[in-house]
DNA sequence: CGGCGAGTTGCAGCGTACAT
DNA sequence: ATGTACGCTGCAACTCGCCG
């Protein structure tokens, strides 16, 4: 309510990236004068601004879903007031001098709305409890992920033994769906049932369009009763059968429309989904390459509302914009710290922060092992490598810099100035290799040397 | 409805204190 | 000699109530 286009909210947002500072320090284990954005990158926090920013646009492509009669509804301009009496106060009673000045939520709401140009249902029949495939025929649906459903767990040495059964089964279709391309696989041998979809690469929505797809085509067989759909995509497994107001609904109203009358036809035909996690996939399906191939050359006529901007579509456009303006702000010396160490990553590109799983360098300290193949992460690496990093360490040029009076300047090896550069290019007293041009040597150089940037006197956290 | 003044809020600029 | 927190000050924008 408080963050739109024009608010006035700097003092907040001043309040809230303090905090996000503090929080960056705890994860970080910096000192509380490293610059805030350096370590906000090393901890992987999307900074404040950009946050809000996300969260506001995300939540803004919500207002599409809204009824036609929603109170909200009410207080819009003329285009998007639905079926709701507009009121006296809203922004179509405004003159055109007054909309340009008045700032609002929804005044950002009503912006947003005509980027989004996929159709949403907000209470669609499919959607009514009671009337949903789930409730009416709980017995014929096994499904992963959704409550009041017996969930199905699929076990890495279990798929081969489904696969096996499946196979021998000449009434069941088997339906694959990879992340970038489905493919619906055939049957089997004695009676090979072959059915293949692709949609086009790379679009958001493509594991829900090709579930739906993949199901219309098995429905399309003769003689089904048994639908086995295996996707790697927890949230299609969700969605798929929720005719709810989301993203790709209409695939699955599609779906669903389609499954009602097979599963009314006989009490006999039943459709299952499972979960099948991206590392035990494939593996196990000999057909898939040639399915693959088949399913290449196929143009699928259901490939409904491509090119669209769906919701799904514009948050991932969100999410995209704040992590743009952040890695482009992060490039500025003078945003990351002067004396932020510019480190590339094993492709060679420079590390640039990210959301991710605790950040970019989170990862490849994560990531770091010993000879052994023993993961060597610690807090206390970490810490030493964002101290590193940011030249906010227990070293001597630190203590110069900042005047501190009770502590030496001198390295122990006898070098009147304690750097950084000192410590990872030329000091004596550490080990090899003394090359770091990259995040993991780094790394490497903390695991050989773990005292280089830890304090000598204080073993007992830092921060 | 519009103008006016009092009061409130947000914010930039500045100076000072402080730090592992 | 560096980065941040924090308090103070003055300005601008805004809100609210009153009045004609």
């Amino acid at each position: 309510m408080w963050y739109y286009n024009g608010a006035r909210n700097k003092g907040i947002i001043k309040m809230l990236t303090s905090m996000q500072r503090k929080a960056g320090l705890w994860i970080t284990g910096a000192f509380r004068t490293s610059p805030t954005s350096g370590v906000k990158a090393l901890a992987g926090l999307l900074p404040i601004p950009h946050l809000l920013k996300r969260m506001a646009d995300r939540a803004a492509a919500r207002f599409v879903t809204l009824t036609k009669t929603h109170p909200l509804r009410a207080l819009v301009t003329e285009e998007y007031h639905g079926k709701a009496l507009l009121h006296r106060i809203s922004l179509a009673c405004l003159t055109p001098r007054q909309r340009e000045k008045v700032k609002g939520p929804l005044v950002d709401n009503t912006l947003v709305c005509p980027q989004i140009s996929e159709p949403i249902a907000p209470v669609p029949p499919q959607a009514q409890p009671g009337l949903r495939l789930i409730n009416r025929f709980k017995e014929q649906i096994g499904i992963s992920n959704v409550d009041n459903v017996p969930v199905i767990d699929i076990r890495h040495v279990e798929l081969r033994d489904y696969l096996i059964d499946w196979f021998a089964n000449p009434n069941a279709a088997i339906v694959a769906v990879d992340a970038s391309q489905p493919v619906v696989a055939p049957g089997q041998p004695g009676r090979a049932a072959t059915a293949a979809a692709v949609i086009q690469r790379g679009r958001a929505r493509i594991q829900l369009s090709a579930v739906s797809t993949g199901i219309l085509q098995a429905l399309l067989l003769d003689d089904i009763n048994e639908i086995d759909i295996l996707t790697d995509l927890s949230t299609a497994i969700d969605r798929i059968l929720d005719c709810s107001a989301h993203s790709g609904q209409q695939y699955s109203i599609a779906a669903c429309d389609a499954l009602k009358s097979w599963l009314e036809s006989n009490p006999n035909n039943i459709i299952r989904i499972y979960y099948t996690p991206s590392d035990r996939r494939w593996g196990y399906l000999p057909i898939h390459a040639e399915a693959h191939e088949l399913a290449c050359g196929l143009q699928v006529p259901g490939n409904v509302g491509g090119g669209k901007m769906t919701i799904d579509k514009f948050k991932k456009q969100a999410d995209a914009s704040a992590l743009k303006a952040w890695t482009n702000q992060f490039e500025s010396p003078s945003y990351r710290g002067h004396n932020f160490l510019a480190l590339g990553t094993l492709d060679a590109g420079e590390l640039i922060p990210t959301t991710v799983k605790g950040g970019s360098w989170m990862q490849s300290a994560k990531e770091a092992i010993d000879q052994g193949g023993n993961s060597i992460y610690s807090n206390a690496l970490f810490a030493c490598m964002c101290q590193a990093i940011l030249n906010h360490a227990p070293i001597g040029s630190y203590y110069e810099r900042f005047n501190f009076t009770d502590e030496p300047r001198s390295c122990s090896c006898g070098t009147s100035l304690e750097s950084r550069d000192h410590i990872i290019k030329r000091c004596m007293l550490y080990k090899e290799p003394r090359v770091v041009r990259r995040l993991d040597q780094l790394i490497n150089f903390l695991k050989w040397n773990p005292t280089a940037f830890a304090f000598k006197n204080a073993p007992t956290g830092v921060g």
